[in-house]
DNA sequence: CTGTCTATATTGTCCGACAATTAGACGATC
DNA sequence: GATCGTCTAATTGTCGGACAATATAGACAG
């Protein structure tokens, strides 16, 4: 094979080169302070006025860089208070956010769908292997609530902190932050899902009770063959309900 | 099971109670616009002393909420223009992002390892599917360009570019998003893999040029069972690389 | 030690201003 | 006709200063 079959990545020969302004230079030094750690979650940010004496700019400059900073989830501030504070990104903002990412592309339900196929049975079999017996309980008891709920929203939402569980026990946290956006994301059509297949709110319980109960005796194998089953019965329902697998589930509004 | 077994997430009763700012208001407003594409991506945003009128505050107020949705990656400027426009939050802004999350949350290898394993075998399979002769092609080029690459880290940037045209040949953006970060935290490791363990770079290749070789010919299960492999792989080079397998990536800067 | 009050500091917003840069119009040149 | 300079107006990034609202801290009384 010649070397000249071997394409490399042409792109544009020169970036744009882009002159970075003040604050952006600013917002950049802080966060370099604090992903170094050198800044640590919780401590207190110089007020502005002094930020704008130590960086030798006006106030709004720094303004604009602490907005960029807040909306990027490093800083931020707690209750009413008055002072920015480091505040390690919360898995929410950024799992909330992801969610945007995603909804604003267009993503379809197949792909979400190959995600958690790829994901959640993994995750469950870390959970039997991590899992405390007080938090199998407390899968249980979202089991019991998907069971006992009243209306679809609700069942559906307990469905979701199932899987928000089941990754909180896995331990870890790349996939708690994966399956999140995901699930939320999977959460409207799998209500429209549950209002069109009668039998799939129980399908749904007896997979999940299978999946607790291969968690609570420690069996990573057993939890994640149900959980993979589990996940095909999702597909099923969908597609017993009617549901195109190319719908884009960005087109449902999602809650912030 | 009594129904005070079930116990219903706490949380804290009230919330904080902020008054939210005009900016924030208005950053908030435009991206409800964005987000019902009311405005969509590759629209021009009016100029700031249009919005300042629109709104009927002072273009500092507008500024403050614009470096806000710019760095949300809802809004920004292509090459060195002045305008701003929608952008569609790049993959590549949320991705850093959730690469940040992460690193300052102190996640480990093992972690970052388990995700690879629940999710490139699935996308590699998915490549078989979806990928075309053309992009099977360029997926060759990067793996040959992990072979001649000169230095340990030019090869390692090649390596996360393999995995990130396999996301991208899987054709599930759920799958890109979720790929990339991974990748981005894992390389400094892998690096000190190479460097470590003489036969690290060969497996790899071997490795990459199989998954690429059922790829093309379009086998999924073969290239599922490779990259399967291929990950496990990774491990072990890390154990004889004698890294442990908690160690902390966020440790290493990471490179924005 | 707890609760209330007051002075101060800090933030959110506004006003106005200016240099640097860009977009667009308008000819000049090949 | 297309490309290249050049000029002008629009726009952005930054600045200096100002003020009301309110959080914080200290003083003080119970």
């Amino acid at each position: 094979m010649s070397e000249s079959s071997v394409p490399v990545y042409k792109g544009p020969l020169f970036e744009p080169l882009t002159r970075q302004s003040a604050s952006l230079r600013i917002s950049a030094a802080i966060e370099q302070k604090i992903m170094r750690r050198t800044l640590r979650p919780g401590d207190a940010l110089p007020t502005e006025t002094q930020l704008a004496e130590q960086f030798a700019v006006h106030r709004s400059t720094i303004r604009e860089a602490l907005r960029r900073l807040e909306s990027a989830g490093l800083v931020g501030r707690e209750g009413g208070s008055k002072k920015l504070r480091i505040t390690r990104p919360g898995h929410a903002e950024t799992a909330s956010r992801v969610g945007r990412t995603l909804a604003l592309d267009d993503v379809t339900f197949i792909e979400l769908w190959e995600a958690m196929r790829a994901v959640a049975p993994r995750t469950a079999a870390l959970a039997a292997q991590h899992g405390t017996a007080q938090s199998a309980a407390t899968l249980e008891a979202i089991v019991n609530a998907v069971e006992t709920a009243r209306g679809a929203d609700a069942a559906v939402g307990w469905v979701v902190d199932f899987f928000g569980k089941l990754a909180e026990m896995s331990g870890n946290r790349v996939l708690m932050l994966a399956m999140q956006p995901v699930m939320k994301l999977l959460a409207p059509s799998l209500r429209r899902m549950i209002d069109r297949v009668p039998q799939g709110r129980t399908r749904i319980l007896v997979a999940q009770r299978c999946i607790v109960e291969a968690i609570r005796t420690g069996k990573p194998d057993e939890a994640e063959a149900w959980m993979s089953r589990h996940v095909q019965d999702f597909r099923r329902g969908y597609e017993l309900a009617g549901i195109a697998l190319d719908t884009r589930v960005g087109a449902t509004p999602v809650a912030d």
